[in-house]
DNA sequence: TCACTTACGAGACCTCTTTCCATAAGTTTC
DNA sequence: GAAACTTATGGAAAGAGGTCTCGTAAGTGA
C-alpha cells in the first residue's frame, strides 16, 4: 500500500508547484497566464510558485515575446539545463556514454572501445574516464550531475550490485552502482541493459505506446527486459526475463545455430538476397528465438514485444518467421515490432532510468 | 505517467480524510487523541475529518470506554457495514460466494454445486441465485452490495468478459461482468480464478509479505496467476500466467501422467504411505511442473511462489520434488510455499478485488 | 473533598488559494 | 499624436484548512 502522510498547506503548494512544472516542461517556454490555463490554477498562484522555482534555480525568466497585442507578458523557461544525468552502458567490448539535460536531450556522447577480457578494474577505469570525458568536454561541471545510471550485461541486483555475468570477466560481485556514485558523487543506480533498452524504447521509441512490454536483446547472446505499467521490473533478484538459463527454451542453441552458417551478418545477408540454407538458417533461428520469447509473453503478456541487439537489424528478414512461430506458440500473441534504437537504447535508457529517479527525488513526489 | 491535477485547500481536507479512515480502519475503534497521534493530524482536525465522516456514514460514535484515569474520550470506529461486496467463484462445479463487510470481514459464505456440464445461462442463473440468497440470508439489503467481483477458469480480459473458456460449456464470450452487475445493480469485476487466489494469499494468506508473487494452481488443470508490487497482472488481454498452451513445458502432460497410476488423491495419498510407484509419480508431476513453473519464475522473478489448488494439500511430498526440480532450473528461485486458502481463495480474492474498486471509487484517492 | 489525569472546545494565527479591481504597458485606429 | 482597445501586473480582501495554546470539563484515586 501507499503509506499516505497527512497534509497541511504545504501540500497543496509541493502539488501546485509539480503541476506547474510539469506544465511547464511541456511547454518549455511560457507566460504566467497560459501556465494558469494550462494548470487549472490562478495566475497569483503560478507566480509564487515560479519565483519559488526561480529562486531555487529551476526557472529563468526569458524576455518577453514582442509583437502581439496588449502588455507583453513576462515569460519563463524551464532551466534544462541546472542539472544533468549521465547514461553509461558497460558492454562486452565498449562503453558508451550519454548526457542529458533535464529535459533528457542528449546533450554529449561518447564511445569508447574496450577490451573484451579486459578484467574488471580496467573496465571500470575505462567507464570512469569516458563518463568524466564527456562531462567534460560538453562543458558541464562534475558538480552538476545529479545521478548516473549504468546498464551492464547479466544480472543486476536492487542495490545495483552485479550478481551474476557470464560474459565479462571479474564481473560477477562489482558493486557497479557504488563505484559509478563516486565518479561524480552522486546517486547512481545500476540495472540490466536489456532492461535499460526497454526503457528507452518506451520512451522516445517503438514502444511508446505501450504499457507493459517485453524487450528480447537480440545479438551475440540474448537477454531480455520486462516493463509493466512503464516501469522497470527487475524482479526480486534482478533477473526478471533471463530466461536463457531454461534449456527447454533453447536460447543456447539459438546463437550457434545461426553462426554454424558463417558469421551472422552473412547469414543474414544471404537470407536477404534470398540464399536457401541462410534462410532455414534464419527460420531455425527465429524458431529457437520464438520458443524463449513465447515463455515471456505468455508469462507476461504484454501489449508489446520489442525485439531488439545486433542482429534486429535484419528487420523482417528475422521478424516475419519470428512472427509465424510465435503466432504458433501463443494464441494471441502480442504486436512485434524491431527496436528504434538498437545498441544505443541501453545508455539512453540509463538516462531515463537517472532522469525517474531525479525527478523523483529533487522534483519531489 | 500520474496525471496531476491542481490542488486547493480541499485537496488537504481530502488527504487527510483518507489519512484518518485508514487509521481507523486499521484500528477498529479509536479515540480523537489516538488517531491524531497516530497520523500526526492535530486532535482538532481528526475531529473536523471524524464529524464528516460521521454524516456520511462511514463513521460511528461508540460508547466511551469506561476505567481508565482521566475524562473518558469520545470513541469512534469504522462503520464496515455501511456497505458490502461480494466476491464469486464460478468455478467447474461449483459456485462459491463470499459475502464480506468494508473491513473485509466474512459475513456470509455460500456454495452450491453445478453440474460440470451445465451451460452457461444455467451456470449464470445458479451464480446469480446463490449470490442474491447468500446476500438476503446474510440480512443484508441488496442495495448495501456496492461492488461485486467474479472469478472463473479460462481468460477473462479486462473488460471482464470471458474471452476464452476451454473446460466450461458454452462459457467463451460471457460478459461475466457485465452481467454480474445487474444482479445488485453495482459496479462489478471478472477476472481469471487463478489471479484471484493470488489476490487473496497476499491478502491474508501465505504471500502476505511478498511483492512479487506467482501463484499455480495445481489441480485437476493447471493454471497460474501473477501479482506486480501486490497488484493483479492481468496481462493486455487478461492471459499473462497462462503459459499451459506452450508445449515446452508439459503441463499438459503433467496432469494426465499423474492419474495414469490412479485418482491423484490416490497417488498423493501412497506417496505419503511411501509408495515408490506413488513417489515415482509425484515425482514426475512435480518435475513437469518445475518445468512451467521455472518459465513464470525466471519470467517474472518474483518474491515468492505459491502454490494453491486441490494438490497443493499433499504439502512437501508435492513440494520437496517441486523444490527440487525448480532449483536445477533455476539458478536461484524464490521461496516456495503452499497457498492458505487453497480453492476458497478465489472467492476470498474477488472480495479483496471488490474491496479494492471500492476503496478506490467511494472512499477515494 | 482535593489532587491528578485526560479530553474537550474556543480563539488566535499561519499558509495557500481565489476573486476583484485598479494600474501598467503595449497595439491599433482615427 | 491622442484615444480606444487588449493583455498583463500587483495588491487587497476573503475563504478554507490546519496547528497551537489555554482555559474548562469530566473522570479516577486518596
Amino acid at each position: 500500500m501507499t503509506d499516505l502522510r497527512p497534509g497541511d498547506a504545504s501540500l497543496v503548494r509541493k502539488v501546485n508547484t509539480q503541476v506547474t512544472l510539469r506544465a511547464l516542461r511541456r511547454e518549455g517556454v511560457a507566460t504566467l497566464t497560459q501556465l494558469g490555463r494550462i494548470t487549472g490554477l490562478s495566475r497569483q498562484t503560478v507566480e509564487a510558485v515560479l519565483d519559488e522555482l526561480g529562486e531555487r534555480g529551476w526557472v529563468r525568466e526569458v524576455p518577453p515575446d514582442g509583437g502581439v497585442m496588449g502588455r507583453p507578458a513576462r515569460r519563463f523557461g524551464f532551466r534544462a539545463d541546472a542539472g544533468h544525468v549521465v547514461g553509461v552502458d558497460v558492454s562486452g567490448d565498449r562503453v558508451v556514454v550519454t548526457l542529458a539535460d533535464l529535459n533528457g536531450e542528449v546533450v554529449a556522447c561518447e564511445r569508447v572501445p574496450v577490451a573484451a577480457g579486459a578484467p574488471a578494474p580496467e573496465r571500470l577505469d575505462v567507464a570512469r574516464r569516458a563518463c568524466l570525458a564527456c562531462v567534460d568536454g560538453a562543458g558541464v561541471a562534475r558538480t552538476r550531475v545529479w545521478a548516473l545510471a549504468a546498464g551492464t550485461s547479466g544480472i543486476v541486483d536492487r542495490s545495483g550490485r552485479v550478481s551474476l555475468s557470464l560474459t565479462l570477466p571479474g564481473w560477477t560481485g562489482v558493486d557497479l552502482a557504488g563505484i559509478a556514485g563516486r565518479w561524480f558523487g552522486c546517486t547512481a543506480l545500476a540495472a540490466n541493459d536489456a532492461n535499460l533498452a526497454a526503457l528507452a524504447e518506451h520512451w522516445r521509441g517503438s514502444a511508446q505506446h505501450a504499457s507493459d512490454v517485453v524487450y528480447i536483446l537480440a545479438g551475440h547472446r540474448l537477454g531480455a527486459g520486462i516493463l509493466i505499467g512503464g516501469r522497470l521490473h527487475p524482479g526480486r533478484s534482478g533477473a526478471a526475463g533471463e530466461i536463457g538459463t531454461l534449456r527447454q527454451v533453447g536460447w543456447e542453441e539459438a546463437a550457434t545455430s545461426l553462426v554454424k552458417e558463417g558469421s551472422a551478418e552473412e547469414v543474414f545477408a544471404g537470407a536477404v538476397a534470398g540464399d536457401r540454407a541462410a534462410l532455414r538458417a534464419v527460420d531455425r533461428y527465429a524458431e529457437n528465438l520464438a520458443i524463449g520469447a513465447s515463455a515471456l509473453v505468455l508469462a507476461v503478456d504484454p501489449d508489446l514485444l520489442v525485439i531488439g541487439g545486433a542482429y534486429s537489424q535484419a528487420g523482417d528478414v528475422l521478424l516475419a518467421p519470428l512472427r509465424r512461430h510465435l503466432a504458433e506458440l501463443c494464441l494471441s500473441g502480442p504486436e512485434v515490432v524491431t527496436s528504434t534504437f538498437g545498441d544505443d537504447g541501453v545508455a539512453l535508457g540509463a538516462v531515463r532510468l537517472a532522469l525517474d529517479r531525479v525527478e523523483r527525488d529533487v522534483l519531489g513526489l
